[in-house]
DNA sequence: TGAATTTACTTTGCATGCAAAACAATATCG
DNA sequence: CGATATTGTTTTGCATGCAAAGTAAATTCA
């Protein structure tokens, strides 16, 4: 077998490819219903846990792409769920403020968390605990060793 | 605590998002060396390992979107890397051939996997297995379930 | 056999993910 | 104090991921 090492079947990277994938794309018909996409309801969770937090501080909770923020914010104020608010003593800032609106989105997000666990037959809580935490090692793993 | 389901820590799918990202990021200075980018390393992987396969089989062993592997082999043509060869006896399906260019940057590929092992110092052979075990069954449980 | 389906892709339009460059405002340092 | 560096964010350009529509060829079925 030749340079066996670059066998599909042994790639971590294209696991997590097709799992981050499917699993986005499962919670596209759920996100529909809310008007909004994935990237969009990471964001609406982070500012349900904390509201009124700087963009730099959205962007390292959740890890989207600062330049991608910028559009998917502008989209999100477009819709009535935020605000983008500058500060004032330091006009190079600015902070997220969610709408009335934004906030009671979260009551209809509620149960979207329920939906998918159900698609989920053959992972048991601890397994998925266990996943959760081999992840996490995996990001921490990766950041630190960034050059 | 309001809504305890939605907060970010406990989602599984954004560990599964921000893992995805930070390893394909991680791909990303190897792949420059070769031209290509991650989703055409994919294609090329799965090549490597079985040439001259019909695009709907592609499509399959790499879980790539039918629209993005029209694009993306477009590219890779542009390249030099691989050609479309239509079929002679069904007129809708091109199978995908390697050129000598496409096979020959196996070898320059063939430490790229563990450049990026390297990287991970937290995780060891036996939870590495446990980790991709367990998105398998997470891919096979969300396809299973599709409406 | 000819219309209706199905199959195998391609095209289009929209939303990111990301690197690199641009920008404006603040901080630093000689 | 003023030039330089840094910070926080936006803009730009390119490559997907994906749904939906389009297309051409092969199949099925009345």
């Amino acid at each position: 077998m030749s340079h066996p090492h670059l066998h599909l079947s042994k790639q971590m990277c294209h696991r997590l490819y097709m799992a981050s994938n499917s699993i986005i794309r499962a919670y596209r018909e759920p996100l529909q219903a809310l008007n909004i996409t994935y990237p969009q309801y990471i964001v609406m969770m982070a500012l349900w846990e904390k509201d009124e937090i700087s963009i730099a501080c959205l962007l390292e909770r959740t890890a989207i792409d600062g330049s991608a923020m910028t559009q998917i914010l502008k989209k999100m104020t477009g819709k009535g769920l935020l605000q983008i608010v500058p500060y004032k003593h330091d006009k190079r800032k600015r902070f997220v403020k969610l709408t009335q609106q934004g906030q009671a989105l979260k009551d209809l997000a509620n149960d979207i968390p329920e939906k998918i666990k159900c698609r989920f037959t053959h992972i048991d809580a601890q397994q998925a605990q266990q996943l959760m935490d081999l992840l996490d090692i995996v990001v921490t793993d990766l950041n630190e060793s960034e050059q």
